[in-house]
DNA sequence: TTGAAAGCGCTAACAC
DNA sequence: GTGTTAGCGCTTTCAA
């Protein structure tokens, strides 16, 4: 009856128990599901919905050792392809708020002693780590957190952690079907900046893919030398990349960025995808519907990646003790549009 | 000498003072900069190194009520413009570490209840809001937590939180006059889709800044009505829009995907912005000059605005009582690159 | 089914 | 300059 709108001070559970004529305990005990008779529980919530109740973070956690939050540590360097990198943030943030958990976002500013800091402060209950390198430093200092930590892209050594990254090679294997079905004798395709050399698995795996489908279907595959992913870059290969554009070219665009260039430098050259080259990317189903012309696609399914890796993280918090995973995510299949010539038909 | 190296248990203050053979309270003096015999410090952080001890966040946050974390809800859907998402986020992050503070991100998906979640179970100490529109509900919500919440972005009512936005009339002007000095007739722009109309604040400010300055200099300008910010909208909008192309007409785009369009729009039309039509663009330095064409802009600094909310921020959590402010950020100035035809060297 | 009481790890008033 | 101690708000034995 004391402080009941008195604001400034945040309502206890003691505040609560007092006006329900119960025990703290008894409050605690409602909140956390144990048996109570169900006049009391009435009588309890009402008390907790009056002062507007809402158990304090802090002393829960001391209490518990469990703070319901997991960090997400992200690179969000303007460097990068940071576009993508919105739908796995919004997916992890869903995923944690069904399991009633918050999400502290971090970023690599801080290096490893970041992690440490969130870890033994007990800032957290587990970590996400995504864009994780073949050799990253982050994830011997998080194996030795004694915290659940999941990895999304494959160290050389992921030392015992769980790992979740895309299945690339998968995705190379479908574009290079998609090519070799509509009757494409050549594939054509820009290699990484020489920076991104041996820095993601994924990458690797998506050149071998191509270099698998492509053999097996008798095609000639160019990989063209890049400097850098700048539009002059990427025109300076415009004729090396159209050198077999009469004789059944399908170019393949691994990233948005490449797309995009590819796009304009087409169109700036008069060719058509779709009628005088096949165009194929690797893009969401969000971008490849947001050109003019309709791109053939194959979406890498970010939400479905996160999805997993939290899924993995939450069976860890649960207490799980199964030996580590690795699990690499398939895309479900290409989408053809209008970039794709089908030379099947014409010959 | 007990738990030194055995792991699955933090260690303590507690834990730390009986290494280092003080009390507990001196440990915490050390941790808090209180004044200490140089030699007691030495041996109380020998000790903290030796245990690589850091203090619990929870225990520390029920004794001072103060969390260190603020709170930062976005809109990520993917609906949106989401790439500019990206640096807002990594500045504040940014900002908040420089203070010592982390960050919990969360999203409109919850509602207001969020907020009330995140503020009376002192997850957080104060708000960041991105985003906030001109009726917006969180603003009522937040403004009766008792906490410090600053706004991006102008409610017709602000309640008395602090508020920062961009100054897009500002922008308008500039982007305009750059037009009138290069000797442009007229001025073309896309309308809002209809949904937009009255949502935020900045978008009315844009439009109201272009009429301000063609008027005053006699330019006549056409505002495109557009149904949403598809491809295809855009493209059916280039008759009107180019009607003027031969008597120096200036294009301003607001948005990253508006510009995307009518880069491609003019490119598909055989028209060379800068060449034969001026393309003028509200965007940042790093989009302009990723096109073929880099693009005469004005770039909006979401860096800016991002650092400027977190000062506000700042200050009420150190305690500023001053009453609420209002600030709008300006842009430093239009940057002329490739797009702009100066028809006063021409004629 | 409910209550009394201890204690999670830290800070800060107070005593020495 | 350092130690003693109380208590932040919660959960959880243990007892009734």
């Amino acid at each position: 009856m004391a402080r009941d709108t008195r604001s400034g001070k945040a309502p206890t559970s003691r505040d609560v128990a007092a006006l329900a004529g119960v025990a703290q305990s008894t409050v605690s005990y409602v909140i956390n599901g144990r048996q109570v008779a169900p006049e009391t529980r009435a009588r309890v919530e009402e008390a907790m919905r009056k002062l507007r109740y809402q158990p304090n973070a802090g002393a829960r956690t001391l209490r518990t050792s469990k703070t319901n939050v997991i960090a997400l540590v992200v690179h969000l360097g303007p460097e990068d392809d940071a576009v993508e990198t919105v739908p796995y943030i919004d997916t992890v943030i869903a995923e944690a708020r069904r399991h009633d958990y918050d999400v502290i976002l971090s970023t690599l500013h801080e290096g490893p002693e970041g992690l440490i800091r969130l870890a033994r402060r007990s800032i957290c209950d587990g970590f996400l780590l995504m864009d994780v390198q073949e050799y990253d430093e982050r994830v011997i200092t998080a194996s030795d957190l004694d915290l659940p930590v999941v990895l999304v892209g494959r160290p050389v050594e992921a030392r015992g952690l769980d790992v979740v990254d895309f299945d690339t090679r998968k995705t190379a294997h479908l574009l290079v079907d998609e090519l070799a079905a509509t009757g494409h004798r050549h594939v054509a395709v820009h290699d990484e900046p020489p920076g991104n050399a041996g820095v993601y698995r994924f990458l690797d795996d998506f050149y071998t893919g191509l270099r698998e489908r492509a053999d097996r279907h008798g095609m000639e595959l160019s990989i063209i030398p890049l400097e850098d992913d700048s539009w002059n870059s990427i025109a300076q290969t415009a004729d090396p990349l159209l050198d077999h554009c009469h004789d059944r070219l399908g170019i393949i665009a691994r990233t948005p960025r490449i797309t995009q260039s590819i796009v304009q430098l087409l169109q700036s050259r008069g060719l058509v995808p779709g009628e005088d080259v096949s165009l194929v990317s690797r893009c969401t189903d969000e971008m490849a519907t947001s050109f003019p012309r309709p791109l053939t696609n194959v979406s890498p399914q970010p939400r479905k990646l996160t999805t997993l890796a939290m899924q993995f993280l939450f069976d860890r918090l649960a207490g799980s003790e199964e030996p580590a995973r690795l699990q690499l995510v398939e895309p479900e299949s290409v989408t053809r549009r209008a970039t794709t010539v089908n030379y099947t038909r014409r010959s």
